[in-house]
This record gives structure tokens, C-alpha cells and sequence, in this order.
DNA sequence: TACCGGTAGACGGTATCACTAGGTACCGGT
DNA sequence: ACCGGTACCTAGTGATACCGTCTACCGGTA
């Protein structure tokens, strides 16, 4: 699969995480298993676990250990108001990005082959 | 400013500046004021630079150096087949991630966020 | 003359981020 | 006793955009 998406993903799954987790709370396999189901297969499984940690330490979440019948407990990921304020900040900033290139790329096939 | 902007543009910058050069040649001081006037205005001058060496080595355009009335002779890139196939590549992926984003932003907005 | 600002390109070092590729730990079924 | 699924964690790597700075040329001004 392309490193493409991989590239364009820099930025953007820190916001998808954080959407996912204003729906509900979750843990870092939950997720994982989410983003598969949705497509995002391409996501390796320790991208999640250090991303969820870099937005605990922003204070982006709040954290609670919830014991599993099936393997270690489960750290179950409540994004707060600062990740709400985040996450505000991310459609914001996604919104501009995708204007701009929407506009590019209505300039660009206009006499070009859509692939 | 936000470095949010900064770390979006990471994987979709090089899909811009092809989209530039796919409807016309431009040298890289012409890249950066476009860019500038189109709103891109957090884009530093530099990145273009390393940014144009980068599809250069990967065959993505041509060069050519062409002599300037005032400062240095200007590198004219023009984008090839190659890059064309790039940047259709870049499209194809760009739309992928839009309408996954877009799923999870409408199934997030319990809170409303104006545009 | 000497300096400044605009044009044009280039470089080195830094930070962030996602990936790879493992490892730890617990449990039930065969 | 072993294997596979659940669940989490870590170290090292590569790509990318950033910042500050430099070279170089030109015309206008003090």
C-alpha cells in the first residue's frame, strides 16, 4: 500500500482518533479494530498505542483502567474538554486545507484526464 | 500559528506543488509567492525549495535553467509523465482520505462547528 | 561610493509523526 | 503444555516541514 497514504495520514489521525473518541470512549485495540473495519487498514497497530499517549500527555484525554476478562486491563480513553477544544481546532484547520486543495484540483482537470 | 496546519501539509504539500506545476512550469520563488496569494501563507520559502529538489531526484519533473533580469538564473520545473502519474496517484489518494474523514466528521458533529 | 531591499536559490540542524518489528502479559481451548 | 486471541508497550527508522542563515545579483538612495 502506499507510503502516500502514510505520509498524508501525519497530522490527520491524531484528529480521526480524537473524532472517534468524542463518539465514545474506547481503548487502544478497540480503535485499532475500528479503523480496520472503516478502512483504515493500512494503520499499524502501534501507531495507535504511541499516538493515545502523546495525546494523554497534551491532556487531551482522560484515562481510566477497566479490567478484561481476556488479557491485560484495558485503558479506556474519555477525551475531556481540551481534547473537545483540540478536536474543534483539527475540523477547523482540516476544513481550510481541503478548500484550498478542492480548489486546486478543480483548476488542475479542467483539461485533464480524471484518473 | 498552528502547527496543526504544519503537520496536515506533511504528505499532501508535494500533491500541491505538483498540481501547480501541472498547469503550468514555474520556478520556485514563483511556487512560494503563488502559494502565499492563494493562502498558503504559513508555508515557509525554504521547505519549497527542499520540496522541489525531492520531485527532481524522483523524476517526478524537468528542469531548465533559464537566465533572470534580476538575481540568479531561475530553475524552471515542468512536470512530466512521470509526475503526472504522481499526481494522479496523489488525487486518488486524497480523495480516499477525504471521504473517510468526512464519515467520521458527520458522525461526530453532535457539537456544531460554523464553518 | 556604500548600503539596503527585492529577487532567486541553497544548506544544516531540529521536531514531529507514522512505521516496522518486536516484546510482555493474560486467558481458554485443544 | 502449547497456541491463538486479547491488550498493551517500546526502540529505532524514515519522511517531511520548519527555522535560520547564507550566497548572489540588481537597482535605487543616502
Amino acid at each position: 500500500m502506499g507510503n502516500q497514504m502514510t505520509e498524508m495520514l501525519k497530522g490527520t489521525l491524531e484528529g480521526i482518533v480524537l473524532a472517534i473518541l468524542a463518539r465514545r470512549s474506547a481503548y487502544g485495540y478497540e480503535i485499532t479494530a475500528w479503523l480496520r473495519d472503516r478502512g483504515f487498514s493500512d494503520i499499524a497497530e502501534g501507531t495507535i498505542y504511541a499516538l493515545l499517549v502523546r495525546v494523554e500527555q497534551r491532556g487531551f484525554v482522560d484515562v481510566e483502567k477497566v479490567p478484561s476478562e481476556k488479557g491485560p486491563p484495558r485503558k479506556v480513553y474519555s477525551l475531556n474538554a481540551k481534547g473537545r477544544d483540540q478536536l474543534a481546532e483539527f475540523w477547523r484547520t482540516w476544513s481550510v486545507l481541503v478548500e484550498r486543495i478542492e480548489q486546486l484540483h478543480h483548476n488542475d482537470n479542467q483539461h485533464d484526464e480524471g484518473a
